[in-house]
DNA sequence: TCTGGGGTCCTAGGACCC
DNA sequence: TCTGGGGTCCTAGGACCC
């Protein structure tokens, strides 16, 4: 009964059906129908984001197109997704579980871990998931999962078992029983790809996968297939991250065009829409980048992405729409086009970017040119007080 | 008259440098 | 005269997740 100082406690919290109990929120009339959130289907966007639970019940599921889940569910009631709702309603959230730890990572909007090791003595662990499924439900009106265990991959595994509003504890010794029954699919991390070719190796089951070589795993499939075989086996050593999410690698926006486009002029213009909305959402972010990348997909799916990273940081939407344009027009094959991306890649802090930039020149005379050129980008978007942090008072 | 949009991580080859 | 080996960066694609 002593207490477990070697064991961690680590709770995964997963909101069931996010958008759609978000829109049940603003909206009571929508409570127990069938609800999903979806993209216009005339803007060939129509494909279900997220349904309640009363639409899964006809079988509507998630990536299925409108057409396909009212085909489904007759009476199926279809909103369009408000991200920017979500958000907000993400981030109460977040808020309330902090209250409880500072160790929480969270993994995507609607989902995170938490380390709830130190906060409270033992024995009162699921009393505080319960509370903190309670007052999600009655503060924010949002039902949840949570799955309890020693790490963050039986964590996740368990708050998948118990849905919508459920606890699960699943501890190492529970693996057997528990977790090692379910189909390969089920396993965090396995997709289809992956389980056809494990299918093929006889291995059907997260318990086959455990009990499988190691050594052939990574034989065959890299760290990637020794990890599986330690995750089946309940091992997982892997931290909750509080920073995790702050540190963002890429902006990206990206859009299917209303039909098939091979008109050069129509292409460039929805590249210029897409480079704004980055350079917008990237300023609200106080990152820039070095590289910019295009994404092509063509109307039979075939999907090509080109990147070109730059001498110096990309700062103005300008800049960006003229990178993105160049690679379009060296990489397009000319045919029909479905959808289009732009994305920076290597995203940094603003003022991180600024301080290598200030390293580099200092090195190099003959960048000082093009340093005092960036300046001025940087002065026109950020103002005068992050430059007088750093190069200018220098100079 | 199918299959969105936002991401992350990993792999692998080639260039380049020492 | 026929050539190593390590390290890093860049690029492209693939798999996966929500």
């Amino acid at each position: 009964m002593g207490h477990n100082w070697k064991g961690r406690v680590i709770f995964h919290v997963d909101m069931n059906s996010f958008y759609a109990s978000v829109e049940r929120v603003y909206d009571s009339s929508l409570k127990g129908k069938p609800l999903a959130i979806a993209g216009d289907p005339k803007e060939r966007r129509g494909i279900v984001v997220t349904s309640s639970y009363e639409a899964r019940a006809y079988g509507v599921k998630t990536t299925m197109p409108v057409w396909e889940a009212r085909k489904k569910c007759p009476d199926l009631i279809v909103r369009p997704p408000d991200f920017d709702k979500y958000r907000k309603v993400s981030s109460d959230m977040f808020q309330l579980l902090q209250e409880y730890t500072d160790l929480v990572e969270p993994v995507s909007i609607d989902e995170g871990y938490m380390d709830m090791t130190l906060p409270f003595k033992q024995g009162s662990t699921v009393a505080e998931a319960n509370h903190i499924m309670r007052r999600l439900e009655r503060e924010l009106g949002l039902p949840a999962s949570i799955g309890i265990a020693p790490n963050k991959f039986l964590a996740k595994m368990a708050s998948d078992m118990k849905k919508p509003l459920g606890i699960t504890i699943l501890r190492k010794r529970d693996a057997a029983q528990k977790l090692w029954p379910l189909p390969i699919e089920e396993m965090h991390g396995i997709g289809q790809k992956t389980a056809d070719k494990l299918k093929k190796w006889n291995i059907h089951s997260i318990g086959d996968l455990a009990r499988f070589s190691p050594v052939s795993l990574q034989q065959r499939f890299g760290v990637k297939g020794r990890k599986w075989n330690e995750r089946a086996n309940g091992i997982d050593e892997r931290l909750v991250d509080p920073d995790a999410a702050n540190e963002i690698k890429s902006v990206g926006n990206s859009t299917t065009l209303e039909h098939d486009e091979d008109n050069p002029e129509a292409l460039m213009m929805t590249l210029e829409k897409l480079s704004e909305k980055v350079e917008m959402r990237m300023k609200r972010k106080q990152v820039t980048s070095w590289t910019i990348q295009l994404t092509i997909r063509y109307n039979d799916r075939k999907t090509i992405t080109r990147s070109k990273t730059n001498a110096n940081p990309l700062f103005t939407a300008k800049e960006m729409k003229e990178q993105a344009k160049v690679l379009l027009h060296e990489h397009w094959s000319g045919k029909p086009v479905r959808l289009l991306g732009v994305t920076a890649l290597h995203v940094v802090p603003v003022d991180q970017a600024y301080k290598q930039l200030d390293l580099f020149s200092y090195q190099k005379d003959e960048k000082e040119a093009e340093l005092s050129q960036t300046v001025s980008h940087l002065t026109d978007k950020y103002g005068e007080h992050i430059i007088s942090k750093g190069l200018l008072t220098k100079k």
